[in-house]
DNA sequence: TAGGAAAAAGAGTTTTTTGTCTTTTATTTA
DNA sequence: TAAATAAAAGACAAAAAACTCTTTTTCCTA
C-alpha cells in the first residue's frame, strides 16, 4: 500500500506527536528504538519531511524533533503525500497513465470508490487524535 | 498498490478473456501490443500465472494463452494474490508485523474497513465479467 | 570557549523490482 | 520429416527502493 519509508513516516511522525504533547522533543535514537526502525533510515526520511516543514527540528543537546500546535493538526494524508506522491489518491488501479472518466480502466470506478474513501480516512487522521490511545496504550507503533 | 507485475498480470488477464470469449488463443505479441507492456516481461509474468493454473497455454504455431469457462469466472483477486500475495488484504497499513485486534497499530480499524472493500471489490471483479464494456469501447487496457 | 551532543548532508551499499536476451522445448503444417 | 512458430526456461542487466556510514554543521553547557 505504502512505500515502506512512508511507514516509517507516519509511524514516527505518531510518536513525535505524542512526546511534543507532553512538552519533549524526541531524538533519532528514541523514536528508531520506539517504532522499530533502522536509526540511519528514519533519520534520513525525518530530515527529508524537517526540509518540507512537516516537523521541526533543532541541533545540538537538547535537540530533536517536535511538532508545533499547527503541525499537531497535519493529516496523515500530508505525510503520504509527501513522502510516496499522490499516486495512491489518483493513480490507476491498473497503473494506466491515461485512466479517466473519459478512458477508464475495467475498475476505474469500483476503485475510485476505495481511493476516496482512503483520501477521506487519511485527511481526517490528525496526528494529535492518536495519542491518547498509544499511551493508554490501546494502540501499538511496534510489537513491543 | 499493486506492483507494476500485478497490474501487467491483470490487464493481460482481462485481454485474454475476451480473447477466450471469442474463441481465439492470445499470443504474447499481440498481449503487450493490447496492454502496452514490455514483451518479454509479460510473457514471464504468463508463465508463472500458467504454472500456477490461473491461465491455459500452448506452444507451437496457433499456440498461445487463453481461459476456459472455469478459469473465466476466476477474479482480480486470486490473480493479486498469487502475484502480490495477500499483503494488500490483511497486511498492516503501517507495517507492523504484529498488528491485530488485540494489538492493533493506531489505523488499524479504518484500514481494515478499506481491506475489506478491496477484498471485496476484488473477489467480486470476475475476468468474464469484462469483456463487454472493453468491446464496446467503453473502457481500455491501454492508452490507445 | 572548548567539548560534547544531536541533526544535516551526502556518498556509498545492498536488496528488490523491473525488464531483457538467448537458448530450449513443444507443436503445427507444408 | 524439416521448417516455422510460439511458449518455457533461465541467466543476465538496469533501475529503484531500502538501508548504512562518515563527515559537517549547529547548538548547548560546563
Amino acid at each position: 500500500m505504502f512505500s515502506k519509508t512512508c511507514e516509517y513516516a507516519i509511524r514516527a511522525m505518531i510518536f513525535i506527536a505524542k512526546r511534543s504533547k507532553a512538552g519533549e522533543k524526541a531524538g533519532i535514537k528514541e523514536i528508531s528504538k520506539e517504532i522499530d526502525s533502522p536509526e540511519s533510515f528514519i533519520a534520513k526520511i525525518l530530515q527529508e519531511l524537517s526540509r518540507k516543514g512537516l516537523v521541526l527540528s533543532t541541533k545540538g543537546p537538547n535537540g530533536g524533533f517536535f511538532l508545533d500546535e499547527k503541525l499537531l493538526e497535519g493529516s496523515l494524508a500530508s505525510i503520504v503525500k509527501s513522502v510516496d506522491g499522490d499516486k495512491i489518491f489518483s493513480g490507476c488501479g491498473l497503473g494506466l497513465k491515461q485512466c479517466s472518466e473519459a478512458k477508464p480502466c475495467p475498475i476505474h470506478y469500483q476503485f475510485k470508490i476505495i481511493r476516496e474513501e482512503m483520501r477521506h480516512m487519511l485527511e481526517g487522521a490528525k496526528l494529535s487524535s492518536f495519542t491518547e490511545e498509544l499511551e493508554n496504550r490501546l494502540t501499538f507503533l511496534k510489537r513491543d
